[in-house]
DNA sequence: AATGAATGAGTTTTCATTCAT
DNA sequence: GATGAATGAAAACTCATTCAT
């Protein structure tokens, strides 16, 4: 009998090294050379277990999402108990808005892998349905702890106030990651850093529910002109 | 006799050739031979007037600059004669943001060298420093028409609000132009079309005037726990 | 415990797959790898058990081969009992030829299998040696029958006739067999199908005997000119 | 200006190289980076010029036809003045056979390059075309030389005669030149060389021609049990 | 100004084969 | 007996770039 078990150990090493080798190259010309010699075995190896370079980088990136839905559903448990059930709507929310811009999402890897995760999402249909998943995942997450607020609000429900809540903080989270991850230094009067970047975030939130409970419209306000 | 004037011809040509062939493939995999080919010239030649691949790109880069530029001009023109002085504050805001979704921003061709830009931004310099023009300009677009909307307000100059508002108002818009540029079919509820994108920009706007008038903070309301 | 006469079984199984594979891919570039995974093993057992690639293919041919000689045993056996001994000459070379126009030769994994071996005949020592066994044993087949046939003729034995009529029949057998196996399909006026290709090669032993019979010189009748 | 022209050169260089490489290796395992050594070049040029492996090899197919062709054209114009419209009929066949029994077929490099052809004649419809190319040519070839000796023979329109023979004549020629071709050395009781081969198919000729005058059937003889 | 010619360096991918278990 | 693991070597093919003309 031979070694057993290899394939998930060396599957799993192929993924990370993906990701350090985008990181660190900071782009997307990586070569199966260099991430399976980073990996610490041959390139037909590599392709022995995935099959083809496409294949690592839909792996990798199955991978960060993972990263990233551990990172969300750590935020939540830490809110109230690990299962997060008992949570005030207003603080779920934070805590998701929160887990985006964690630290672990920053990392010069993760932020190449995201980038191209975008640019593939245009042609590898696999890779547009990973897209998918994390932003239907972002938004379920999101309207889980809006719309108990939005209850009872006049309107809100006709409009579908939640769920463009939902869409806005979701396109706002992709807005500031993007440049977050791509400025280095100062860009404009004050750097946008993480915290602030959350709490621009949580402000829109604020805002949204301020100007229902105020029997404003949150939405459709129309272009004054 | 050499033909004189041809390089800002060729070189024009070449632009365009990049930009419609990267369209075309729909990612960045394109050869200088394909560029070439479709500007109608031999690559040598397009070697010749740009010295490299990356620089051809970057003029593309450029030109997707410039023609995002001739956009907001128009916008604003639009509004209130060709100076675009005399218009009142809130217009111009939502000028420069229609303009961002604008139509010809979301040709296929134009969506991928934006991607193509911002993965470039990671490495290229040259590339880098675009992306801060476009993020600067915009940013001086927008605070141009917020500044006198917050003026007079209490607390919003030491809070830098404009600024805050203007940075949130260019998150949104890239965040939304993502999603838009990577959505086709529905992608949840009700899809995002560039109009609603463009409304629910406005609608940020507005809360935060709102927010402002009321006497509320409108940014660093804090986290409510 | 060992499982004891494996090998055998194995070998077996492993021939069958190769010209199996030969078949379904209709080219001589079949993996290792697709022959075990097709006889429903490893590939490192396959190696184990031949040794190579070409050994492997070998014994495909050997096996080829020995189903070409089964079929002219069974032919031989349905003219005249099972020894074949009493059949009349010519029914025996008809016989011959029929058999090697024969169903079996024609499935598409045999077909592929002889060009296959025509090819490695001209490199390959030991596929050398397998083809002239086939050529001789045809021969001697043929000559079995034909020898009487021509026992009396005048200047037959000087001229050697029942030898050159014999290499006569190989050769056109040969050039029908490709022929036939090539051509999916007519070509030309009216197609070749085995039946007509097997009168064509009887048509070609009458007329020889015929010639012969008739006091004519079978073979160097001479160009005339 | 640059160097012009060089890519018929180029092209006929590699034909040439391939069919050189096929012959030295004695088999279908040539790569293109040999073939473009032997041909002076790199191997990114011939890439270049054919697109592909096998565009290379079809060409080297069409360039053995074309010398094949160019044999037979010879040969007949040998017969009586350079338009061969007056050769006796006869004479035409006999011409046509003695070209596929040319010296020329036999170098080793020109066998491999058949051999090659049969196998590819499997799977890539091109080299199917080539060969039926070949064979409707010299099926042409012999049937106008044939038809006229056939004219006036009772039942031989209806039978078809010419045709068969046509056919007959064709599958000799292919299995003698296998034979020979992978003949080294005696092949029995007597070896058979070029020249007996041409004499067998000419023989086959005669009978075919005598077995109508004497108003025999020549075809279809039928078997006799 | 312009280009066909030419290539070196590099890419993904394949595969027969070996080996430890 | 049997196999998963592993790889070196080589394959086809690509492409940015250079150069002579």
């Amino acid at each position: 009998m031979p070694k057993l078990g290899m394939e998930p150990i060396r599957k799993a090493a192929l993924v990370k090294a993906t990701i350090a080798e985008i990181g660190a190259v900071g782009s997307l010309d990586v070569t199966v050379a260099q991430i399976a010699r980073r990996a610490g075995m041959s390139s037909a190896l590599a392709h022995h277990y995935f099959g083809g370079k496409e294949q690592i980088f839909l792996a990798a990136m199955r991978h960060i999402l993972a990263l990233y839905g551990a990172e969300v559903r750590a935020a939540l448990a830490n809110i109230n108990g690990p299962s997060g059930r008992n949570a005030c709507p207003k603080a779920r929310i934070l805590a998701v808005i929160g887990a985006s811009f964690a630290d672990s999402n920053f990392r010069q890897e993760v932020v190449s892998a995201w980038l191209h995760f975008y640019v593939l999402a245009q042609t590898v249909p696999e890779a547009r349905r990973l897209l998918r998943v994390y932003q239907r995942r972002l938004r379920a997450n999101l309207l889980y702890g809006l719309r108990p607020l939005f209850v009872g609000m006049p309107g809100a429900a006709e409009t579908g106030a939640a769920e463009t809540v939902a869409d806005g903080i979701g396109a706002m989270v992709d807005g500031l990651y993007i440049r977050l991850a791509l400025a280095r230094g100062p860009m404009g009067l004050g750097p946008i850093d993480r915290v602030r970047a959350g709490q621009m975030v949580a402000d829109y939130l604020e805002m949204n529910l301020r100007a229902g409970c105020l029997g404003g419209v949150p939405l459709g306000l129309g272009r004054t002109h």
